[in-house]
DNA sequence: CGCTGTCTTGAAGCGTTTCAACACAAGTGG
DNA sequence: CCACTTGTGTTGAAACGCTTCAAGACAGCG
């Protein structure tokens, strides 16, 4: 693994794009906008650096300017699996925040990426100043709890060609019928619980099903939507 | 299906002992509870009735104050898929009141059960009077989505054994080295994301290796707790 | 007590993983 | 820019784990 070199930077540009950026904050005044960012800190990572691990301690809320970070776990029998991918606007760090304190899991850059920080105490005090801070991060747990808990249900009661088929109609483009892969189908797997040969071969099945067309490694077309949908 | 004949009662007393039992209201001062308290409803469900159903528009917060509720959900496909058993002083409903309004689960009474119920608008109103309110929400929430990632991760990755396991030696009584099932084989199996047929084959298979000992229908004795831990 | 639902056990079948070998793409350094 | 290296994607064959169906034992409730 790569070491931290990551850079801090204090240009509070870049501070007040992130934060004017994450809906938790998006919505406050510009004063109360300015208050945030002048207690934010940034900082960058390369592709393939670690910005925090399972187990170490958690003192901050994390929100992405730029880049791609991806966030996965390891069960206990120590096979990885994907959760989730975070785009520019996106926030992590979270659930350590507000319990143990401990990460219970893995957030890696994919790229080049850039992410503003904000402390523990700095963010509490922040949202017993402005209540609504805290109702908007209640909303986004709650979509976040109810997506968990849609996909636990899924791995326990969908087999793999259901579980591949409610994901790509879950990003289908409706207007060009496509779909494209926001990750790399090895990554795909493990975010479906399943392995990569399995996702080659299905997807080939359903292509010869002539449900999907498959163009490069990351376009998929959408040709009998239904068809897919029945599975 | 049975119809809903719950009773509505206006006894505050009951309210009192039902917001005092919650940790997101017990740390209020006993003004501020009382304020809480007055807002509330409460209603009585009986055995198999449903309190709330997915698709259901959504107006409350529901807290146990007597009884026992399970929530489930149906996957796409149609298969059931337990997700947790509420007791005294847990609360439920909180998801769609965050977002959609709009139920994704299933809440059943088990037995003869009393809930409060504060409607959406009145919580609203409490949590930006009463930040601290949030703030144990808050907890709640990022507990739940730790709990609720973990088992996706473990369905994704990890085999029945492994998860039957995991569940016994997260319910294990140190002191006795006994667990007693919460619930029975049946919604085990469901909650694990397995069949009833697969949960009594493998408890049959860790008594033989002599790891387990199972006395009558929801006890279970851990003879080997490292050997459990191996599998 | 009898009925209903839960639990157990066996045998057959299916879906997925695993291992191995090869094709292909991307990234690196000469 | 090409050759090299590394990682990702594909395909086949065998093995495994779990589900399904069926039938019988058992427990709980009215």
């Amino acid at each position: 693994m790569e070491q931290h070199h990551h850079t801090q930077c204090h240009t509070h540009d870049h501070h007040k794009q992130c934060i004017s950026l994450v809906p938790i904050f998006n919505h406050l005044e510009a004063e109360q906008m300015d208050e945030v960012m002048y207690t934010a800190h940034s900082s960058s990572y390369k592709r393939g650096e670690i910005i925090y691990k399972a187990g170490e301690e958690s003192d901050s809320l994390y929100i992405v300017s730029k880049g791609k970070i991806k966030i996965y776990r390891l069960s206990e029998s120590g096979k990885e699996q994907l959760m989730r991918i975070l785009n520019p606007g996106d926030f992590t760090g979270e659930l350590a925040l507000f319990n143990e304190g401990i990460h219970e899991s893995y957030a890696e850059a994919m790229a080049d990426t850039q992410v503003c920080m904000i402390k523990r105490s700095d963010l509490q005090e922040f949202l017993l100043k402005y209540p609504s801070i805290s109702l908007r991060i209640l909303a986004e747990f709650s979509s976040r709890l109810e997506q968990s808990e849609k996909q636990t249900t899924r791995f326990a009661t969908e087999k793999v060609e259901t579980r591949i088929a409610l994901f790509l109609s879950e990003l289908l483009e409706e207007a060009t019928m496509e779909v494209t892969l926001p990750m790399s189908k090895k990554d795909l797997a493990s975010y479906l619980g399943t392995t990569p040969e399995t996702i080659s071969r299905k997807l080939a099945e359903l292509e010869d099903a002539g449900i999907i067309k498959q163009n490069g490694q990351r376009k998929i077309k959408i040709i009998d939507l239904d068809g897919l949908l029945l599975i």
